[in-house]
DNA sequence: ACCAAGAATGAATGACTGTTCATTCCTGTA
DNA sequence: TACAGGAATGAACAGTCATTCATTCTTGGT
């Protein structure tokens, strides 16, 4: 407890007990700041993550974080954005690429990005499900989920249609296979995250594969 | 929001300004302080519930909930239990049902239950959730939840389990429909209380059902 | 009608938190 | 090298919260 944990890369010399200030750019301490964010929300919870904690966290002192972010609830909204952001985002990315031609293939992509390492380290599940937690009652965070989510289920309904089209499929509507999949994804992370000794990583994308599979058995092979 | 919201049965001759202090049986009280804790949170955020709103939500003083409850993580952990129970208590009681024979109407009532008003209520929707996300951090609400949810599962295999040997299916593995489905239920909740917008009840429930009758197509029917 | 047991109250307390800002320190520039 | 601009610090402050407990009130038993 009582070692500091520090990004690697930052200091290249510092000795035993010397403390030496350092100057870096914006965009880097508030990263700095907000990776510090999301391991104290993992590791203590949303309603334990003071200043203190975070900047403590950080490395650095307390009043940066209102220095960079103007006020403590700014930065928890920022680092969901940028949760929120890096989960979208990676999705989408998969789901638009062009490098991967094979519509099953990139199926299979997306679900190894969504219950793969990156993903479902239970820092950023932890994240996610503790913004989850107050989104019922502030607006402002379930604007920022609903938009990104909003988004990507709208692409996965595309990635779905042309699925669909291809394989011939009868009776199939993307839209609703659109949204039991992505709230299957969800239910597998927080189960993942509340009884992981329940559930593996490896039966989590089994029971998605398969669902996966029911629905286009001709691109998700057995 | 100067309106008190009471239990309407409490009191008989409460006259316009004049509050009369009342005794009332322990387990009442208890329950009563619940109520408010849930209807709190759901309001307000797991973090932002202090003693005083909830004794205030419940018309009662400041110090009563430690009265009862000894401490407010007291309250907070017997009011998740309270939800933990009531949720996978009627999970479980359809399941062992014996009042429905037929395996297939069971499935439709358990699907009733879970995306039905009582469940799906933003108020309880919103606490379970709130307790999810502080869930990764604190092992006390871990272990609660976990519990019920391990239970229901067991007893969601074994419904499915003979429903697999009724119906004949082949290359069905119970486990992992069972993993799937719930996964799947908690996902619908989590969209529903994130995106209500997005997703109305009716097509949480189609996506379930349809779920389901891919599993089980003779006895989910069209 | 009276009283004892204990339920309910809410002002007071002490611990903790986000935010401020006077001060210290770093670094690019001249 | 000297210096100005501004990045970083952390003690101090004002506010909020859970908890305590002396006091008040209610009720069942006599």
């Amino acid at each position: 407890m009582s070692f500091r944990s520090e990004d690697a890369a930052t200091d290249v010399a510092e000795s035993v007990a010397k403390k030496r200030r350092r100057i870096l750019p914006k965009a880097e301490r508030r990263r700095q700041l907000i990776e510090a964010t999301i391991r104290c929300i993992a590791q203590h919870g949303l309603s334990a993550t003071t200043m203190q904690l975070v900047t403590q966290e950080a490395g650095l002192s307390l009043g940066i974080a209102n220095l960079h972010f103007d006020s403590k609830d700014n930065l928890l909204k920022e680092t969901l954005r940028f949760v929120a952001e890096e989960y979208h985002g990676g999705q989408i990315a998969i789901m638009e690429s062009d490098q991967i031609v094979d519509l099953g293939e990139r199926l299979e992509a997306l679900l190894d990005f969504q219950l793969g390492q990156g993903v479902t380290e239970r820092q950023k599940m932890a994240v996610w499900f503790a913004y989850y937690g107050e989104a019922g009652a502030r607006p402002v965070y379930q604007k920022i989920v609903s938009t990104n989510d909003r988004l990507a289920g709208r692409k996965l309904e595309v990635l779905f249609s042309a699925i669909i089209e291809q394989g011939g499929y009868e009776g199939r509507d993307p839209r609703q296979l659109a949204t039991g999949y992505m709230a299957l994804i969800d239910g597998l992370h927080l189960s993942l995250l509340i009884t992981p000794k329940e559930l593996s990583k490896r039966r989590a994308k089994a029971a998605a594969r398969d669902f996966l599979r029911r629905a286009f058995p001709e691109h998700i092979r057995a």
